[in-house]
DNA sequence: TGTACATCAGTGAACGCGCGTTCACTGATGTAC
DNA sequence: TGTACATCAGTGAACGCGCGTTCACTGATGTAC
């Protein structure tokens, strides 16, 4: 009938990933919470226990998904730190600018990996326990540190322990992405003009926060 | 029997006020999504069809109490200006910690704040429409805008537009905020010592926030 | 001070719903010989 | 190449559940006269 090569056949055969993808398309429609297994099932035209096949209950879909999704975040800021031309600092900018830019334009996703309550999860036992989900977690943190180190070596941020500037420029780059996101500062600083350009806003964050706030003496 | 004063009439007399005070319990224990309206209901020790004299619906009752928490954030931002001895800068500082230090140990209001998805909700009329919970939000705001300019003023910080001072600075501590509470941070930087010092680690953001993370030439 | 009556703020049964999960099943696929 | 059989990955009915909300009700309270 079609030119489609789908199999078509009583076996899905990409199943697991039909799910996943299906999942985070509710994130996007509805918001983390609006999505059910039984809807995620029905998006991926599959009967509503076939998912269990899968996973092993909802928080493992969802576990999963999160995980697939921090390291989609991390392969984004790795890139743009090997894409960009120029000087450490240039390249850690970039990698804060994608930050914000991957917030933006992976809303569901960056959705899933801040909003799921998941990371409580692991109930206290006395060790820390890392979870996949964690591990991922870091792995996309450790991509700020990676340029702040960069940074250092190369006499741009004073030398000593980079994590007080890994966590500053962390925590700067990642409240700014939810601002934006929740449309908070969208509803506080559109100009007459039109919509809100997250771009120039977080370039002018990033510049405020090298420098510094305070006026120099 | 005891000396409780309580009525222990058939009317309540204090419902509403009980019934956000329920349902804000009730997130501290289960988190955002894991409060119902009947819970509210037989936490407050009431018949769960008793709400519905005192909220429209579920979300009226989230809306009312996120507005109500906002408040709280706002009386807690000005209180820290007022109660601070000393200049803008030092004012101002103590604003930004008490912003981290109110999500700390009011966690289920900053919850509420943040994570309810209730700021789309005005379903996208063409003239924006203020909702008294989008008035609450743009309060807290304010607070921080008005430390900006008063540093401004001050001379602490350059003249001209404060939006992008205040900006940077509502980024940086909201960031820090969600980080620490979602336990990332404690996961990262959690020192062989124990715990980790929140008051410590956004006293140590603020200072490279108002210095700059860059090496002074 | 007493009484009639309107209004307020509860109760408890009932509704329809969609959820997560289980289960026995069956069709499709892979493999040993 | 063919056949027997194990395993995999679906189906659809069924379970018990708690939810949000409505409804007719009733006890308590406030008010006019």
């Amino acid at each position: 009938m079609t030119d489609s090569p789908k199999t078509d056949s009583y076996h899905h055969g990409q199943l697991r990933r039909a799910l996943l993808d299906a999942a985070l398309q509710l994130v996007v429609e509805r918001g983390m919470n609006g999505f059910t297994m039984r809807e995620v099932a029905r998006q991926a035209g599959v009967s509503h226990a076939a998912p269990y096949h899968h996973f092993e209950d909802k928080s493992a879909l969802v576990n999963a998904l999160a995980t697939e999704c921090y390291d989609r975040f991390t392969v984004a800021l790795r890139s743009a730190w090997q894409a960009t031309e120029g000087s450490a600092l240039v390249k850690f900018q970039a990698v804060g600018a994608s930050y914000v830019a991957f917030a933006m334009q992976h809303s569901a996703e960056f959705y899933v990996m801040t909003r799921s309550e998941l990371h409580a999860l692991p109930h206290g036992g006395d060790e820390p326990v890392y979870t996949p989900l964690q591990t991922a977690a870091t792995a996309a943190y450790q991509a700020l540190t990676d340029g702040v180190v960069a940074c250092q070596q190369a006499g741009f941020i004073p030398s000593g322990d980079p994590m007080p500037y890994a966590l500053t420029s962390w925590a700067t780059v990642h409240g700014l992405s939810m601002l934006l996101l929740d449309g908070t500062v969208g509803r506080l600083f559109a100009s007459p003009l039109g919509k809100i350009d997250a771009q120039q806003i977080s370039g002018m964050v990033a510049e405020l926060l090298a420098k510094g706030l305070l006026a120099r003496s």
